[in-house]
DNA sequence: CCGATGCCTG
DNA sequence: CAGGCATCGG
């Protein structure tokens, strides 16, 4: 399939696979990211109406819908190939109109012709007037269900619409191939749309930045307490962050990453139109068109069936579940981000409209920073730009307080604020981040206000969240597991000590506790659970009971809190579970069970039982 | 009132 | 595992 001049315009590689390279060059692992989980768990219907919505209701779009309208050249071609099948000329696409004039006009030329061919054209002039008119129409967030609503019935109602120049059949083969077909170019153009639109964000987030700049630059002037700013308008440069770079490099990465994201999205929804008949969805238009959009998607963008498959939940799911499950439920769900996105607002009133699923996306970006990286250091972290590299020695005491990074452009003008560690490296102390001592109850309303719920997120602002969101990652609850090995009940100072680096306050330390309070609730119930069944299999004497590494009971245990099995389990555990296991069965045997507070004795006991928990566990980098 | 805890639920 | 809720003690 050829491109439109307009369609090369839109599609210009710098700022299409190049960008996309590069983000993979930074951020390798956002690859992954964005594309495994949430794409993944959208069924093919809702993603692209999420996007939809997400997009069409945007302020960006009600900002300058011109913008995004791309005039009849483009809107007309939002399914050039629906025009080719029906023998439009090809040269004539761009005039295409809706006018009744032009269909007179060209109906001239056409009069001979059967009547279903211009019975057609109404059809297909008709799907693109839908869509067209859906464009600038903000209340229309379904398009794409209104587009396949159209389609579909267009299918129905004429099965015998001729494809790929094969006489028209209406046996249901090629009412499917036609219907995938033509799904095929529904998500293309929707594919286009998105593109077009996120062409438009970041010109808004271009226009937006030199305002702000601008704005900036007047308050400066006139200004004469330059602290009453809002802390959002707070603009990168202020920050003394520095890089210019460093914040091309993540702008340019979020659009590249949006972009990607709907390619993958559509190719989902393909896989998902195509499986059970690949073969009518793999003509050779289709292999075209796949190839048409390469700067959506990553180079290996084909229609291969290996490609498909990788991309297909399947791999996903092969991925280690842990993994997986921990690092989202973790990051992805955490506190405040997604609770926004609830918030009771009139819809037409809501601060992020347009952000409606960038909290998930921003949150993976910042789950794959804590995934890949020991929240200990930021050398570790490939998605971050190279600018940032090694952290200062002092960091492996706190690394919280002191991540440390190379600012490559200036960092002596803030080298007067950094403590200890080797020069030309800034502890994020010095980067003057307004929220990151806050805690996470304002978490939720430095969502709302800030720019980070729309693509317009700064760097020094993606560094705040992830220092908030890196407090606790997988790698501390697997700690805080082991831990229970040794420790059921551990005080807050306690947890303080033995996660050094991890920044407390309120909404952490609650969660570590919860976290030991639900690892304590599974070993209750796993206690009273073989308590009654040692009474089942008519144990009767307490001391016929025992705990030991070959017992269920052990391996039940050990599995949820060493799932790995690459930890020695101390043999002290044992004894406690064995005590505990006793108790069950003593309190059980005894009907102690009738009254509802019966395992609160017990309680009591075995908190009692806790041991010390080596220092090794002190090591922010144990594990 | 706040924090800790337990219970229930998703 | 996290959220929500109720309860309890300081």
């Amino acid at each position: 399939m050829n491109l439109s001049p307009s369609e090369q315009s839109m599609h210009k590689p710098s700022d299409g696979c190049m960008e996309a390279s590069k983000a993979e060059h930074l951020l390798p692992c956002f690859r992954r990211s964005t594309y495994d989980e949430p794409l993944a768990s959208y069924h093919s219907g809702s993603i692209i109406s999420h996007l939809l919505r997400k997009t069409i209701h945007n302020k960006l779009t009600s900002l300058d819908s011109n913008l995004l309208y791309l005039p009849s050249t483009n809107t007309s071609r939002v399914d050039p190939e629906a025009n080719r099948t029906d023998d439009f000329p090809q040269e004539d696409q761009s005039s295409l109109s809706f006018k009744d004039e032009d269909m007179s006009a060209s109906s001239d030329a056409e009069r001979p012709l059967s009547e279903h061919l211009q019975a057609k054209r109404a059809r297909v002039e008709n799907i693109i007037r839908g869509m067209a008119g859906s464009h600038g129409d903000a209340e229309s967030e379904c398009e794409a269900v209104r587009c396949r609503r159209d389609l579909l019935k267009e299918n129905k109602r004429k099965q015998r619409l001729p494809q790929h120049q094969e006489p028209s059949q209406s046996n249901a083969k090629t009412s499917k191939d036609e219907e995938c077909h033509k799904l095929k170019e529904q998500l293309q153009s929707m594919q286009r749309l998105l593109h077009q639109l996120q062409e438009k964000i970041s010109h808004v987030y271009d226009q937006n930045y030199s305002e702000n700049e601008e704005r900036e630059d007047e308050r400066s002037e006139h200004d004469v307490q330059p602290s009453s700013r809002h802390k959002d308008q707070v603009k990168v440069e202020t920050v003394g962050f520095g890089s210019d770079r460093v914040v091309k490099n993540l702008q340019e990465t979020l659009k590249s990453e949006l972009t990607r994201t709907v390619s993958e999205s559509v190719d989902l929804v393909f896989k998902k139109l195509c499986v059970p008949q690949p073969k009518p969805c793999r003509t050779p238009e289709y292999s075209e068109s796949e190839k048409r959009i390469p700067e959506d998607s990553p180079s290996e963008l084909s229609d291969s069936e290996e490609n498909i498959r990788s991309r297909s939940a399947e791999r996903f799911e092969s991925d280690s579940p842990e993994h997986q499950t921990e690092a989202l439920s973790l990051v992805v769900r955490k506190p405040s981000l997604s609770q926004a996105v609830k918030r009771p607002y009139p819809l037409h009133q809501t601060p992020f409209q347009f952000g409606y699923s960038a909290p998930l996306h921003d949150s993976q970006i910042l789950e794959h920073l804590l995934k890949y990286g020991p929240h200990s250091t930021f050398s570790a972290l490939p998605c971050l730009p190279a600018s940032l590299e090694r952290a200062s020695p002092d960091s492996m005491e706190h690394p919280w307080e002191s991540v440390a990074m190379r600012s490559k452009v200036t960092s002596g003008h803030l080298a007067q604020h950094h403590r200890a560690g080797p020069p030309g490296l800034v502890s994020v102390d010095t980067l003057c981040l307004p929220h990151v001592k806050m805690e996470c109850g304002d978490l939720q309303s430095m969502a709302e206000r800030s720019s980070f719920m729309s693509l317009n997120i700064s760097f020094e602002r993606s560094i705040q969240i992830f220092i908030i969101h890196s407090c606790l990652t997988p790698n501390h609850l697997k700690k805080a597991k082991l831990m229970f090995f040794y420790t059921r009940y551990p005080s807050s100072n306690l947890l303080k000590n033995f996660f050094p680096d991890v920044k407390f306050n309120r909404c952490i330390t609650s969660q570590l506790i919860k976290w030991f309070s639900n690892f304590r609730e599974f070993y209750y119930i796993q206690m009273e659970k073989f308590a009654r069944q040692a009474i089942i299999d008519g144990v009767n004497d307490v001391k016929d009971i025992s705990v030991n590494r070959e017992s269920e009971l052990f391996r039940a245990l050990n599995m949820h809190y060493n799932k790995a099995n690459d930890f020695q389990v101390p043999d002290r555990f044992l004894e406690v579970a064995e005590l505990t296991l006793q108790e069950f069965f003593g309190a059980i045997s005894l009907s102690k069970d009738s009254d509802p507070s019966w395992k609160k004795a017990i309680y009591k006991v075995i908190c009692k039982l806790d041991s010390d928990v080596p220092e090794d566990f002190k090591s922010p980098s144990y594990l």
